[in-house]
DNA sequence: ACAGAACTTGACCGACGGTCCAGTTAGGAG
DNA sequence: CTCCTAACTGGACCGTCGGTCAAGTTCTGT
């Protein structure tokens, strides 16, 4: 498991051009608007530079997406509570929900346009469930519910939860504005549900 | 609002063909395996005619699912309780929800077929919650919550439930044969929610 | 300065949903 | 039974898009 070289800088520059080309676009555009090309011109690149750099157009919308939700990560492992450790797993899955909400909220059609690479891609490459970010937020939640609700289907309860994000009746309201309705509504189940 | 004049014998025969091969196809391939082609050609009829009867693959799609839910539709309009009217709203919702399941389970890789061409559509043509069947269930499920639990958000709550139909994870385990453990997991969220 | 690995590029490919229209056929009117 | 026409059929064709690749270009360690 040897240290990869490090990126060229020429290389690292493109990254840097093609993330923000796709994130400007997507912020103004449905994803089925924003192809490949599209982003590659944008970015003031070359289409084969792209999947060089990302693989595919999957692999570009987890780079994006890892991107923006680092912080929430390091926030859940190691951050004060209630979104760190300590706090009861009420409190805990409560602080979490409404920070991915926040998440998606601020991120606009990014999540959406995961769900879309994924469903039009040409060659097999995994499902949503393999996702890392949809895999750690999984399975952060069932850890919660089944230390606060063991009766509890944690597992299939945290799919809800954390699906709900990819679900478009809540999508939209996202894409509206009305995130913090959202996030009280997402409060209020995870209350309800951890009794 | 005049009558439309009755399907041609010959065309009846092909529809039927159509909707029989989809399924058929369904069953034991991935939706992305199934082009129209496909389909038309195990039908035993172009190309054409496909378009021709359905206007697109959504269209397909959402015949084939709105046919496998027809008796769902009628027992939650008319037929006895829980499921049809009469029953208090906590009764008739995990009994909606049981029947969902259900008919999810039964018709294996169909919910995801018709997201999948959602997501691939070629031009517009509305969203997953213009589909009349989500719009439907949406509705019901909406209105029991709000007849149950006044202080819930009934709309996004009835999203997140009826959505997770559409959720990658529970649709795993549906087509793994877990049907009785997402009916289980449903019918507790429900119970926990509705108080 | 040089070698060679890393990177860039855009023409090209295959797949697919959807269109179109020339040709065929059902089935009611007379 | 014949005829007329609206309905139906089918498959060649189109545009788009994700992904590939071989040939040329540019970094960068020595």
């Amino acid at each position: 498991m040897g240290e990869q070289r490090a990126e060229r800088a020429d290389a690292a520059r493109n990254r840097r051009a093609i993330l923000g080309a796709a994130e400007e676009l997507l912020r103004s555009h449905a994803p089925d608007e924003v192809s490949i090309e599209r982003i590659a011109a944008a970015a003031g690149v070359g289409k084969g530079t792209v999947f060089h750099r990302f693989g595919s157009r999957v692999g570009l919308m987890r780079a994006l997406m890892e991107e923006r939700v680092r912080a929430l990560g390091e926030a859940v492992a190691g951050g004060p509570p209630p979104l760190g450790p300590g706090a009861p797993p009420r409190d805990r899955l409560v602080a979490f929900l409404d920070a991915v909400v926040g998440v998606a909220a601020r991120n606009g059609r990014l999540i959406t346009a995961h769900d879309h690479a994924l469903a039009t891609r040409r060659h097999a490459e995994g499902r949503l469930t393999d996702n890392p970010v949809y895999l750690s937020w999984h399975a952060h939640v069932t850890s919660l519910i089944a230390e606060a609700r063991p009766d509890l289907d944690a597992d299939l309860v945290a799919h809800v939860l954390v699906g709900s994000m990819h679900n478009e009746g809540v999508a939209r309201l996202l894409l509206a504005g009305e995130s913090e309705r959202v996030a009280a509504g997402m409060r209020a189940m995870a209350e309800s549900l951890l009794r």
